[in-house]
DNA sequence: ACTCAGGGTCGAC
DNA sequence: GTCGACCCTGAG
C-alpha cells in the first residue's frame, strides 16, 4: 500500500469536498476520508501540508495517480476563479470562507442513481440509501464497512423495485427501475462531452424522477460541466437574499437565469452558494 | 406520540 | 403555472 502524494493541503478541502453533498461513498472527518472510485478502495488524507493517496487494493502508479487527481477536479484554477469574482461580495465571501472546495468528476451512472435518490431527501439520508444499495449489490472489495463496488443498471433491474423498496428508496424505486431500463437500452450516453446543454438537459429528464434540478447536478457532478447551475432550496435562497433575485420565480427559472450569467463558471458558483448556505 | 422538513418530480387540472 | 401526492427518517 503505497502513499502518493496527491496535492498541496491548500489545493482542495476534503471535508467540504468529499463530504458536502456532492458524493454520498466517502466516510471519515476533516483530514481523512475513505471510499471507492470505479472498482478500487482509496483512503485519501491529509499529512502535515500534503494530500496524499492510498489504495487497498493494489499500488498506485502514475495512470491511477492521473485518476485520482482528475476525480478530485484537481485541475480546476481555483485561484483563477477566486480573482474573477474579487468584485462580487457576497460569492468572494464563500469562496474565501470555504476555500479548497472542488467538484468532483464522477461517474455518470453513479450521479445518476445518486441525484434520483436525493429528491426531497437529506445528506444522511441520501447516503444511507447509496451505502445500503452497494451492500445489497454484494460487490466486495476490501474488509472496510462500505468497501464495495456501485451497481450498474443490470444489476439495478435485477434488484428490483420491491427490495428497493425495502431498503428505503421510496417513490424513488421505480424512477431508478427506469433510469437502469433507459441506460441498458443505450438511452442515456455515458461519455458524452461536447454535447449541448439542452439536448443533454432533455436527454436525462427523459428519465422519471429527473427534473431540471436533479438533471443539473448529474451534469454538473457526473459529465464534468460547468455551465449547468443546479437549483434547490439553499442555492435559491442564496440567489434570492443575496444576488437579488426576484423571489417569484421558480427554481427552473432562476437556474436558467443564473446559468445565461455565470456561463462557464455556472457549476462553481453554485457549489459555494450551496455549500456556504448549508452551513452557515 | 406527533409534527416537520430534507440538494424535487409527477400527473392532473 | 399551480397543487397535492409521493416514501422514509431523524430531529425537535
Amino acid at each position: 500500500m503505497n502513499n502518493v502524494v496527491i496535492c498541496e493541503a491548500n489545493e482542495i478541502n476534503l471535508k467540504s469536498t468529499l463530504d458536502g453533498g456532492q458524493a454520498f461513498r466517502w466516510h471519515g472527518k476533516e483530514d481523512s476520508y475513505r471510499g471507492v472510485i470505479e472498482d478500487k478502495v482509496y483512503i485519501i488524507f491529509r499529512e502535515e501540508n500534503l494530500i496524499n493517496a492510498k489504495c487497498i487494493n493494489s499500488k498506485i502508479d502514475s495512470a491511477e495517480l492521473l485518476k485520482i487527481k482528475r476525480y478530485l477536479g484537481i485541475d480546476f484554477n481555483l485561484d483563477n476563479f477566486k480573482k474573477k469574482y474579487k468584485k462580487n461580495e457576497y460569492i468572494y465571501k464563500l469562496i474565501k470562507q470555504n476555500q479548497g472546495l472542488r467538484i468532483l468528476k464522477q461517474d455518470p451512472w453513479e450521479s445518476i442513481v445518486s441525484f434520483i435518490t436525493s429528491s426531497v431527501s437529506n445528506i444522511s439520508k441520501i447516503k444511507k440509501n447509496i451505502n445500503e444499495l452497494c451492500i445489497l449489490n454484494g460487490k466486495k472489495i476490501g474488509d472496510g464497512e462500505y468497501d464495495y463496488i456501485f451497481p450498474n443498471d443490470v444489476e439495478i433491474i435485477q434488484i428490483g423495485e420491491i427490495e428497493l423498496r425495502k431498503i428505503g428508496f421510496g417513490f424513488r424505486a421505480p424512477y431508478l427501475i427506469d433510469a437502469a431500463m433507459k441506460s441498458l437500452d443505450n438511452k442515456i450516453n455515458m461519455n458524452s462531452k461536447n454535447d449541448k446543454y439542452d439536448d443533454k438537459l432533455s436527454e436525462l429528464t427523459n428519465i422519471k424522477g429527473v427534473g431540471r434540478k436533479v438533471a443539473d447536478c448529474i451534469m454538473t457532478y457526473g459529465y464534468g460541466r460547468r455551465d449547468s447551475f443546479p437549483v434547490d432550496r439553499w442555492v435559491r435562497k442564496g440567489l434570492i437574499d443575496n444576488l437579488g433575485y426576484n423571489p417569484a420565480l421558480s427554481n427552473d427559472k432562476l437556474s436558467e437565469l443564473a446559468q445565461k450569467k455565470f456561463k462557464n463558471d455556472s457549476a462553481y458558483v453554485q457549489q459555494y452558494i450551496f455549500y456556504g448556505e448549508k452551513t452557515s
